[in-house]
DNA sequence: TGAAAAAGTTAAACTAGATTAACTTTTTTT
DNA sequence: AAAAAAAGTTAATCTAGTTTAACTTTTTCA
């Protein structure tokens, strides 16, 4: 793969772990770059999660679809961070989410196929995989805490002040969706943050 | 520490990897064996969590207290599962969580000072706790999921067929506090199940 | 540039679950 | 075995957030 287009990652990775010239090119061999369309999708729920993808640029929602057919947003991926199934891509089951580009996106794709070679061709990639996914399920866990203690408004003011970047990106339904509440209450919600 | 202690511990691990007998034995040299009262603390919040505990025998509960002082439980451990704040352990911050002991409980603790040395001497260690975190996360992305889109009595339903053990020894009103809800309205829903 | 589609707002009626408080049952301790 | 503490129940009242529906604003695209 072509090294420019993966620069964003190599440098992401070298915050974690330091890659020698050669380890970066096993890297490189063992990766994909690619590029979606706003609209696209790159996993669909019922579809085996083949690639865990890391974002160069452009925005993602992953999300599924409930019985009534009401759509419920697990995150959002922008720039530098991940998006996959993980569930699916574990196990290599069916998916329970859908993977969708809100703006046209690039990405870095591991493959499921390869990666546990990359592992063992570069155990330091198995390290910085370890620590991301601890620190993706750090953020998980806290976000079960926010929702246990924290009324509606206090999820969406920390959401927007940890979030900043992605509230001016993103229609506020889905925001809405993210935290959990209909479209209608965040409409109140904010209504009620502009008189305070 | 003596083998017959871990003996659970290392059939855990070797259904994830296979371990030689000298890693088991590198293991055992980097792990500590201990035995807790019901009712004591493994960990209290604001302290910095230094051990991964993989329970032998026993049970615990994770939680956190709020501004109000009302306790929200984050997980149950009993054999064979963890007790940790891995955001604590991680990067040695003070903890959001205290654990403690719901019956007497014996437990395999892995010290932050050894495990990074662990993972060297024995990389299919930093291969297993790879896929331990990842299950982990999957399930907390799952109970988010549940939260978004089941109703209390749904969650409790799901709770009591995928641990119909842990229901039995545990009082109801922890299980209300894992659920999010309040342990009247758990006698509630209990109440309207007999009926159906 | 103008029409249609998508996104956001407002308000009334409704509901799942919380709160409060009095009470019963079970467990623990002496 | 009695007393006290802990756990669980029931019911009335309350509230955060949903639902429904009509409306306005913004964006998209022919």
């Amino acid at each position: 793969m072509d090294i420019q287009k993966a620069q964003p990652l190599l440098d992401y990775i070298n915050k974690h772990v330091s890659l020698t010239k050669e380890e970066e090119s096993t890297l490189l061999s063992h990766i994909t770059f690619r590029k979606y369309l706003k609209g696209q999708y790159i996993l669909q729920q019922g579809d085996i999660c083949r690639y865990e993808c890391y974002v160069i640029s452009g925005c993602t929602k992953t999300f599924y679809l409930d019985d009534d057919g009401q759509e419920h947003i697990i995150m959002f991926s922008i720039e530098d961070w991940w998006a996959a199934d993980m569930g699916s891509f574990i196990d290599q089951t069916p998916a329970d989410f859908n993977i969708q580009c809100l703006e046209n996106t690039e990405l870095v794709m591991f493959s499921y196929d390869t990666i546990e070679d990359l592992y063992i061709k570069v155990p330091k990639l198995e390290r910085f995989f370890r620590r991301i996914i601890e620190k993706a399920f750090i953020a998980s866990q806290k976000r079960i805490v926010r929702n246990f203690s924290l009324t509606a408004k206090e999820q969406y003011l920390h959401f927007r002040q940890q979030y900043p970047e992605i509230e001016q990106r993103i229609p506020q339904y889905m925001i809405a969706s993210y935290l959990g509440i209909t479209k209608e209450f965040l409409s109140k919600i904010k209504s009620q943050l502009a008189l305070e």
